[in-house]
RNA sequence: GGGGGCGUAGCUCAAUUGGUUAGAGUGCCGGCCUGUCACGCCGGAGGUUGCGGGUUCAAGUCCCGUCGCCCUCGCCA
């Protein structure tokens, strides 16, 4: 047990009272000094907390002088021996405030030079310094909380996996490229010239061989690449945890997913979700709340207006319906009297930039009637059957949406979302979990002239025929929804050999193409698929937003800027010209 | 690629309409102090105003370019 006689004997942050009396080495960094003159006191740290060390000139002291006490920096590493004593006056802000260190020896194992910025709890160096010297902001106790607390939560989960009977395990990095879907990050190759490996944008492929193996039930924490452009939730480089399953449709894997998220929210933060989270259709979200990822901790949702809309009498809802699309509206509770004329006109700013035309909104009145621009075409008997059909009253605000269902949708989801947010609606508190199912099976894209895949090209349709108009069809493929954000998505994958050919064919794959990058998977699907289904979630977002964070660069240890840059370590960087000859590239000089 | 914001002391920020020697807090260094814990008091050091160019008698401030960071749209199956 001994190791040498620098080494600790304790956890700083571990020490109590129960310690009193006793004899202690620590390690640990200098957070803070307070030199009284006859009597100096230090701060110091380690991940597991911090206490006060006492330094004086008595007669206990050994091997100790304050000349040497006088240098001592912040952030020097120290090992400290001395004697756990109950202080006469406590701290009750430090969770060791009871008790306090009379130090006989301090030794410095460990110089710092100043740090570019103060290491405490909260830091308001900026961004890119922190970046730059991330060992440094990791040091800071609220850091390492949030390390710890990924560690803790990711832990639980893989522990609740496991214990399902699930097995943990690893697929390539270095894979290759596909077709659909996010631009990769290559790896040239020196063995095979002009050859490229890929970093994964998922191991998608990967465990749904796993499922044709016959595994039955895998997971992953797996680490994902995609070089698309940056954003406060999307590094290139993220973290899934990942799974597929055998012999399993949605239910199942709701289920599994259910389960796996009460027992990791128990084991990590000591919260108790519902054993069940609310199932809706994707068609069902768009309809009440206008988004495929809906915010559910409030409520203020969708009308669809268009019955009463053709027969109101104002021409413009009517001739909206006539051609076609339809009249919505959401109704902001006491929203009459919170906007004024000013917030008004953000809002209509703001619809605009949605896609509307403009912004019509009514504050009813006493009578119907009431104020804004379309009011005076709703008195009377029209503004109550109005009133009643959005199911509002007097002193609420109505906005309306008319056109296409899709510009409906847009606009007057994003309007929930921007009133819901300025009016604090949202329930603190709350962890509203949903599944949305029944995505569209593909979506058309205009500038390329054929249809993609709107989840993946594995995802299995509703209708195993492919029947009717493709821009219609849906899929198997479901999304999981926490508080407004999209935390995974899945889908039960297509096990059929003829059909996966056919959604290729869908998707303007040519049977070449096909042949060319997916023969492994269609030449696996045809030993003995079983019918599978997965999901994964992005774990980043989802210990940040356990967390309360907005951004996820604060529980990755090493994240990169936005663009792409690790300030730390300078990546990425230019290379040797033999590195280069090894791989067979030659850089371009007109660029 | 588009739009927006920011860049001044180690750090966080201020600096009137373009006008004297660019300030404050904090940190750091030195001195004093035996019970502090945001210790206190006294003193001190510390500036390429991101970088380059321009306008002007005069630029932190105005103009052009450029670099970096952040937010966002496109993009992210």
């Amino acid at each position: 047990m001994a190791g040498s006689s620098w080494q600790r004997t304790h956890r700083i942050g571990a020490l109590s009272e129960a310690n009193v009396g006793e004899q202690v080495v620590l390690n640990g960094w200098v957070a803070k000094r307070r030199n009284m003159g006859g009597i100096y006191f230090l701060d110091v740290r380690d991940r597991f907390g911090l206490a006060q060390v006492v330094l004086t000139g008595s007669e206990e002291r050994l091997g100790w002088s304050m000349d040497e006490g006088a240098i001592l920096a912040p952030e020097d590493v120290l090992s400290i021996v001395g004697k756990v004593q109950k202080r006469e006056q406590p701290n009750p802000d430090l969770p060791t405030g009871q008790i306090e260190v009379i130090a006989t020896k301090v030794e410095v194992l460990s110089r710092s030079t100043l740090p570019p910025f103060e290491i405490e709890r909260d830091s308001d160096a900026n961004v890119e310094l922190r970046l730059r010297y991330r060992y440094l902001d990791l040091r800071r106790p609220d850091m390492q909380e949030k390390m710890a607390f990924r560690s803790r939560f990711i832990g639980a989960m893989r522990n609740a996996f496991l214990a399902r009977d699930f097995l943990e395990i690893e697929t390539p990095i270095l894979t290759r490229a596909t077709p659909e879907g996010a631009r990769d990050y290559l790896v040239p190759s020196r063995v095979h010239k002009d050859h490229f490996y890929a970093l994964p944008q998922s191991p998608q492929i990967f465990k749904q061989i796993l499922m044709v193996a016959g595994m039955d039930r895998y997971f992953q924490v797996a680490r994902c690449f995609r070089d698309e452009d940056l954003r406060a939730d999307r590094q290139p480089e993220f973290t899934q945890l990942d799974m597929e399953m055998s012999f399993v449709e949605e239910e199942n894997i709701f289920e599994t997913w259910e389960g796996v998220l009460v027992d990791t929210f128990r084991a990590a933060m000591g919260i108790e979700l519902p054993a069940t989270f609310p199932r809706l259709t994707w068609h069902e979200a768009m309809e009440r709340y206008g988004i495929d990822k809906p915010d559910t901790r409030f409520g203020m949702e969708l009308v669809n207006l268009s019955d009463w809309a053709s027969t109101s009498g104002f021409g413009v809802f009517e001739n909206a319906v006539a051609g076609g699309g339809r009249v919505m509206a959401i109704c902001v509770p006491g929203g009459g009297t919170s906007y004024s004329r000013g917030a008004m006109k953000n809002l209509e700013k703001r619809a605009k930039e949605s896609g509307a035309a403009g912004l019509a909104w009514w504050k009813p009145g006493e009578t119907g009637g009431g104020a804004g621009p379309v009011a005076k075409f709703f008195e009377g008997a029209v503004g109550e059957s109005l009133l009643q059909a959005v199911g509002g009253s007097q002193g609420d605000l109505v906005l309306f949406a008319a056109g296409p269902r899709a510009l409906c949708w847009r606009v007057l989801g994003e309007m929930r979302l921007a009133i819901g947010r300025e009016q604090g609606l949202a329930k603190p508190g709350a962890w509203n979990f949903l599944w949305v199912t029944h995505f569209p099976m593909f979506e058309w894209s205009e500038e390329e002239g054929r249809y993609f895949s709107a989840h993946h090209p594995f995802t299995a349709p509703q209708d195993w025929e492919l029947g009717g108009d493709p821009a219609e069809m849906a899929s198997r493929a479901y999304d999981l929804v926490l508080n407004g954000w999209e935390l995974g998505s899945g889908s039960v994958r297509i096990h059929r050999r003829d059909v996966q050919r056919r959604v290729f064919d869908l998707l303007g794959i040519t049977p070449e193409e096909q042949q060319a990058k997916f023969a492994f998977l269609l030449e696996a699907l045809s030993f003995g698929a079983p019918p599978h289904a997965g999901f994964a979630v992005g774990l980043d977002r989802l210990v940040a937003l356990c967390k309360g964070l907005d951004s996820i660069r604060d529980v990755v240890a090493f994240p990169k800027t936005l663009a792409a840059v690790d300030l730390m370590c300078q990546a990425p960087s230019t290379v040797t010209d033999q590195q280069l000859a090894d791989v067979h590239i030659q850089l371009r000089q007109d660029s």
